[in-house]
DNA sequence: TTTGAAAACTTAACACTGTTAATTAACTTT
DNA sequence: AAAGTTAATTAACAGTGTTAAGTTTTCAAA
């Protein structure tokens, strides 16, 4: 049967068409400016054409989270030579940050908007790329515990306190919080020394 | 001029009354749902009318997040009693995190919208109860230095650390992030027991 | 090659959203 | 009472996500 699955390619193409369009859309003009008129007007197709190929607008926004998680394991592939715990999980906290702030459209959708959470439930599927990002968080943190070089504490705890921690470094500092506290000029630099900091801390005397 | 006083009574009343019920709506309701046509229905004004006393929707949301930290202070009087800084320090995280788990919709407002700051943006004003509580947790930061209790370290730097975490525990939980991580029965137990982490180990050994 | 069903796509419409300009109603001052 | 000022409304614009109904295209069987 060539021929089906032929036209199933095609399906596929426009699938992909649709959300390449509308990643850089949001790229380009942020969350709020997508809408699936402007995504259609982009690929030449009636708005209601979308509607064939995804459930509704939060499927499509799901679906661009899991290329901005691509995106951010692409970042970390550099980490694979850092075999110190302590070294690694500070330079994931770096990519963490930088990833954050040089893509704050992808940030915004991945991390910040319920939108493609409530498409998540609503969908049978998982999370694929984005619990695999976690895992490895969990993976070094007992690393550095074995190695003794965090003192021993619940793995899911300590993971979820360190990647709070970079969450919210980076989410206040795209809701323009982190002015509140230090100057505009100063946000960045000072985020990272909030993760030096840290690691800093948490590393056993 | 009594009258042009009673007026302007008047007129303030009516900016209560639209804050008020713009209030209970996403109290009720959620950010999302608190359209300029539903406050305007609530208290049996014509949509229009309420660009009388806003400049726009945005602008209501600001003065509703004054409200907001204003509640959050109210929750913080009880600190008055604790003198140890680190105590200190800890019950003001435990209250974040219940503030927020209780008021997730201003939390939202608050912290996670973007829509309250850019109306700060284009007014003159600041944030008046907003910057006051970060400047109570830069003033903990700093005795519990001062008392050798923490390790010496820039203030603002800790303080963005320690509010960083807090704020990303509650945001990711608003936003059912943190149930990738650990089931969702557990997240607010495993959510105080980060800060606990974190308090623990930032206290000089 | 023509027929007919299935698939792909579009048009029209609904019920919303924030916001502005023009218009009417109400109250104050002369 | 007439004129002027303020307050509130109606009508409208341009946009949103989404659904139902209608149209066009595709393609296999007769």
């Amino acid at each position: 049967m060539g021929i089906v699955a032929r036209k199933e390619k095609q399906k596929q193409e426009i699938r992909s068409l649709i959300l390449e369009e509308s990643m850089k859309l949001f790229v380009e003009e942020g969350f709020s400016k997508v809408s699936v008129r402007k995504i259609a007007e982009r690929i030449q197709y009636s708005p209601t054409t979308l509607y064939l190929y995804f459930k509704d607008k939060n499927e499509i926004l799901f679906y661009c989270c899991e290329s901005g998680f691509k995106k951010m394991l692409e970042q970390n592939i550099t980490l694979g030579l850092i075999s110190d715990p302590i070294e690694r999980l500070h330079q994931m906290g770096v990519n963490y940050l930088n990833f954050g702030l040089e893509n704050p459209e992808y940030y915004d959708l991945m991390f910040i908007q319920e939108a493609p959470m409530s498409a998540l439930i609503n969908m049978g599927a998982g999370w694929s790329s984005g619990d695999q990002a976690l895992e490895a968080l969990k993976i070094i943190v007992q690393d550095g515990m074995d190695k003794e070089l965090l003192v021993p504490f619940k793995v899911e705890t300590v993971a979820m306190a360190v990647w709070s921690m970079v969450h919210g470094l980076v989410s206040l500092a795209i809701r323009q919080r982190l002015d509140k506290l230090v100057p505009a000029e100063d946000v960045e630099k000072t985020m990272h020394e909030s993760l030096d900091w840290l690691l800093k801390t948490m590393k056993k005397a």
